[in-house]
DNA sequence: GTCTATAAACTGATAGAC
DNA sequence: GTCTATCAGTTTATAGAC
């Protein structure tokens, strides 16, 4: 077998298409032509465009929360924990796209109830686990307590999602300023 | 008169629908309705969709300069320079819109190559300012060096980009979060 | 400057055959 | 699961009258 089944195809493409182009830019054209089906087949998989939004939210969020596992499962201090879930956004910016949550959080007002909310969910998950881990350095001393852990977690996330939109503006790395930026806001000097 | 000039309204309602929904999720029809022409004319005033973004952002870049030249006109210290760029993203915050130049940037690749050019310079613009008065307040003594002014500058608008997204996403201010986290990381202590 | 009229292409979506 | 056929609505855009 060549490849995957046709609806891991469609949100693969459809996810590479909002990275890249945003979520009102991409159609059942676009996928159709992709694949090789046509687009009414599309409507099987994915009755509407909103179902297939959410349920590329879905697999985004699944695959972070491996990621979560796999870092907690693998880094030892904290700094390496944080330097881990930085580097997941690395991937996207080495492929001049932009995270999946921030395009369709940028086209917000456009999407469906539901997709929005998974949209909220996965920053909201993303911030608490930042948080955490910054909670867990300043209590066993790895990182000076400069502010509330969930503000500079959220300022963290900002800076990523910001980060991307200008790497590709900017056409240069903008991760490893943010991270290098960031964490010394974190040393206990 | 009860308005001003057509081009002009045409502009503010494309801008505000662009901060809101997106580039690619705004319509001539959805122009004219607000203005109460017909979409036909609007193209008397910008013959394309392009050249209406075009003009947009050259506009958006246009108040950008009177403003710098405002703020360093009336703030005294870098400190309060900073805190009067931070504030002219916190218009845009209070409006549960986002820079328009980060809602263009998302969509980059569906852009005319003039309008990309527009944005990138207006990113690259904003850099610039921030970082000389970073290398101004280090100067002075009124920074500590902790980095480069440009590496910090390009964290604090990617920080300010990515948190308008955030902070419509999570329904809760972003920015005082974002100005508190950076002006710790410049202080002296 | 704004209108009517019109165009060609695209949009997400449905019905029903295979 | 995928197809053909078809839909109604939308999109940006142009020609030419007023």
């Amino acid at each position: 077998m060549p490849h995957p089944d046709t609806a891991e195809r469609l949100l693969d493409h459809a996810q590479s298409l909002i990275q890249r182009r945003g979520y009102n830019a991409f159609s059942y054209k676009d996928l159709a032509t992709a694949i090789g089906i046509r687009t009414a087949s599309i409507h099987y998989h994915f009755p509407s465009k909103g179902d297939l939004g959410t349920a590329l939210m879905q697999r985004y969020h699944a695959q972070l929360e491996l990621e979560l596992e796999r870092i907690e499962r693998t880094a030892k201090t904290q700094q390496q924990r944080l330097e881990s879930f930085i580097k997941l956004y690395g991937k996207t910016e080495k492929q001049h796209a932009i995270c999946l949550c921030g395009s369709l959080a940028a086209d917000r007002e456009t999407l469906s109830q539901p997709l929005q909310e998974a949209v909220d969910r996965y920053l909201k998950r993303s911030q608490e686990w930042v948080s955490q881990q910054i909670q867990r350095g300043i209590a066993s001393g790895e990182f000076a307590a400069r502010g509330e852990p969930r503000d500079l977690a959220a300022t963290l996330i900002s800076g990523l999602q910001g980060g991307l939109i200008l790497a590709r503006a900017r056409s240069r790395p903008m991760l490893q300023v943010v991270e290098r930026v960031f964490l010394q806001s974190l040393a206990t000097d």
